[in-house]
DNA sequence: CCAAAAGTGTTTTAAGTACACCCATGG
DNA sequence: CCATGGGTGTACTTAAAACACTTTTGG
């Protein structure tokens, strides 16, 4: 392909760099936060691990390459996908230079995908983020800035409900949070500020079956980003 | 060039759009924010302002991209230059795909830049971001987004010893932060705060030769950046 | 002695933290 | 009736906000 100098009317031919995108998908599953993960199996990264990522296309947005090669690669549609940042070292990919832009996304476990498997991926799996495999390309260092991101981001939006199933449980919710914090939480100051804010409410709805007193059940007011 | 599939191992020739970096400058002159911009003088955007960038070579990281086109562009060099986002809408250049990565920087006023003119690029200029002028691009967003990041940032980190000199008074320096929020802050209370905060010492010096009690002179205990 | 900006403390309000017991259910 | 997690309120601590007068200098 021929870039061209596209900051100036003379048309120069340059070489830049390939824009791949890279999604960071989180879930909770057994009371650990996980991401997903994908084994490459065969050329310089072969056993490593890798983010379901891809090359971005010309007539497509960046937030559309996320949502389109989270969606080719796990079936996986409708997440709240976000942009992270961009990662450029120059040996972040040995085979060539390539720039990634890293999106994060969530997902309330568990979720039905279905891997595609291609000669070059074929494992897919959720691995804790305290425990994660030998990993591809720059991904280690994506994940802890994504990490860091999640954590920060759920203290002042509400992007936590993509985590949840449209009712649960304070305690659930509350758990969420000990689990992506790494923490205990006062259980009274929990709910006393999730029910100030004005983010989530009552269904009416209980949780009955179990072996002690049914919780109330809540949902979110609105399943789409809040800043509060 | 070739864009190689870097997904895969076979190596697929592929089309992508072309990388390019925007540097948006800050500064603060006459009790106002401005920003850096060069006026565009033929093409499809001729008459209309943009940022100082340029695409992204294929052997330095889109830090050193930012860097290199700002000193290329302005003779500005050694400035905390940071990523903001990435801008990919499919009609941002109406010229050819390209998808920038903005980055903002904030200098010290008045700064000895000089404009390396071409028959692209002619005039450059600071402008109040209160005012600007008829934007190339998407570049209009792009300085929104900055000037949101901007003024977050300088709530939690100690950002704004870049916009100041090696020396300077609190009244300065809370003019700084009520330009940059835009509204008026309480002496007392900011001086509490900035001075139980660790980031600034007193000199010990005094700015003499005005007709008023002289003032002491503060510096950053750091002049880099620190979170708070 | 006047104008101008520098400098300085206290009170009030809001938000966050710490902490312990009773409740409703299923088995 | 017992084990289990659900649900609740108050006191303390810390940070932010409101607010007005005295000081030092140059002219």
């Amino acid at each position: 392909m021929k870039l061209v100098n596209q900051r100036s009317t003379e048309l120069k031919v340059i070489y830049g760099p390939a824009l791949a995108v890279d999604a960071v998908l989180f879930t909770i599953d057994k009371d650990e936060l996980k991401i997903l993960l994908i084994k490459i199996n065969s050329g310089p990264y072969k056993n490593k691990w890798a983010f379901p990522g891809g090359l971005a296309q010309t007539k497509e947005t960046l937030d559309e390459t996320a949502k389109r090669v989270l969606f080719q690669k796990t079936n996986i549609d409708n997440v709240h996908l976000e942009q992270l940042y961009s990662f450029s070292d120059l040996k972040r990919d040995v085979r060539g230079r390539v720039v990634s832009v890293a999106y994060f996304a969530l997902v309330n476990n568990p979720y039905n995908f279905k891997i595609k498997t291609t000669s070059y991926y074929s494992e897919i799996s959720w691995w804790s983020v305290k425990n994660l495999p030998p990993m591809a390309f720059d991904h280690q260092k994506i994940v802890n800035y994504a990490f860091e991101r999640l954590k920060s981001k759920i203290e002042y939006t509400n992007i936590v409900y993509s985590l949840l199933p449209e009712e649960f449980t304070l305690t659930e919710l509350q758990n969420v949070y000990e689990i992506i914090l790494d923490k205990k939480l006062d259980k009274r100051n929990f709910r006393k500020k999730m029910t100030s804010l004005d983010l989530i409410k009552k269904t009416g709805n209980k949780r009955k079956g179990e072996v002690h007193r049914p919780a109330e059940l809540f949902c979110f007011n609105r399943r789409k980003l809040v800043f509060l």
